[in-house]
DNA sequence: CTGGGGACGGGGCCC
DNA sequence: AGGGCCCCGTCCCCA
C-alpha cells in the first residue's frame, strides 16, 4: 500500500490550506536557509553531482531490464538495480540488506507481518517500528492529533503528524508554509531558480531530487514501470495506472 | 490522451 | 528522543 494514501489529501483548491486559519505558532525558517539567494549559479551537490553519475549510460534493454537507473545514483544507498518486473525501492534493498546481516531468521521468513493489520515489513525493526507508531497504540495509551483523528503512542511522532497541520515553516517570499524545513527549502528554490540537481544525460536541471530521478527514466528505452500484460514501460507508476486503466490490457 | 515536470507528503534510516 | 536527510510515491498541471 503506498504511503502517501495514509496521507490527508488537499485537493485543488482545497489542497493549499489557508494558513492564516492556522492557529499554531509560526516558526519563520532560520536565515540560513536563506545562504542560497546570493548563489544564483547552480551548484552541483556532492549527492547527484556528475561526478556520481557514470558518465554516459546506455540504458538498453540488454543491459539494465527495468530499472535502468545508474546504481550509483545516490551514493549514500544505491539505486535498485534489481532486474525484478516490480519497482523495489532501495530502502527494501537496504533493509533486505540488513536484514541478511542482523535478522538470520528473515531470510526463511521474508516478511514480518504485524498480526493485528496484516501489514509487513521485511525487517523486524520495521515492523517493531510500525506497532510504536500505530497498531500497539490501540491497546496503549496514544496521542491523538487535535486536527484529525491520527493516533501515535509516541510523542516524538505525533509532533511530527502536526506539523503537517500547522505548517510550521513559512516561506518569507511569497508566505506558503510546510511542515518540515527541507520542504520549504525545496520551495525557496522555485523563487531563486536554483536547480542543484543535473541530469548527466541532457542539459536539464531540477530543484527537486526526486524530479530528476524520474527524469531519468525518460532517458531509459526501457523504464521502471512495465505493464503485466503488454510489457509497455513506464517512467512513473502513475503513468503505469493509467495506462492500465485505460484499459490497453484487456486481460487486465 | 499521453508523457513529463513541479511540488509536496510520510516512512525509514542515520546521527 | 528528536531532527535532518533520503527515497518513494502521488497529485496536479501543462505541452
Amino acid at each position: 500500500m503506498p504511503r502517501s494514501f495514509l496521507v490527508k489529501k488537499h485537493f485543488n483548491s482545497a489542497k493549499k490550506p489557508n494558513y492564516s486559519e492556522l492557529d499554531s505558532p509560526t516558526v519563520f525558517i532560520s536565515p540560513y536557509l536563506y545562504k542560497s539567494f546570493s548563489v544564483p549559479a547552480i551548484p552541483q551537490p556532492e549527492v547527484l553531482s556528475s561526478v556520481a553519475y557514470n558518465p554516459i549510460t546506455v540504458w538498453t534493454t540488454s543491459s539494465l531490464p527495468l530499472s535502468p537507473l545508474p546504481s550509483d545514483l545516490s551514493p549514500v544507498s544505491g539505486y535498485p538495480s534489481s532486474g525484478s518486473a516490480s519497482p523495489v525501492s532501495d530502502g527494501d534493498e537496504r533493509l533486505h540488506a540488513k536484514l541478511s546481516e542482523t535478522e538470520p531468521h528473515a531470510a526463511e521468513a521474508e516478511k514480518f507481518q504485524c498480526a493485528l493489520c496484516n501489514k509487513s515489513y521485511s525487517t523486524y525493526s520495521g515492523l517493531l517500528k510500525h506497532k510504536q507508531l500505530h497498531c500497539d497504540a490501540q491497546a496503549r495509551k496514544s496521542f491523538s492529533c487535535k486536527y484529525c483523528e491520527k493516533e501515535y503512542v509516541s510523542l516524538g511522532a505525533l509532533k511530527m503528524h502536526i506539523r503537517t497541520h500547522t505548517l510550521p515553516c513559512v516561506c518569507k517570499i511569497c508566505g506558503k508554509a510546510f511542515s518540515r524545513p527541507w520542504l520549504l527549502q525545496g520551495h525557496i528554490r522555485t523563487h531563486t531558480g536554483e536547480k542543484p540537481f543535473s541530469c548527466p544525460h541532457c542539459s536539464r536541471a531540477f530543484a527537486d531530487r526526486s524530479n530528476l530521478r524520474a527524469h531519468l527514466q525518460t532517458h531509459s528505452d526501457v523504464k521502471k514501470y512495465q505493464c503485466k500484460n503488454c510489457s509497455k514501460t513506464f517512467s512513473r507508476m502513475s503513468l503505469l495506472h493509467k495506462h492500465e486503466e485505460s484499459g490497453c490490457c484487456v486481460a487486465h
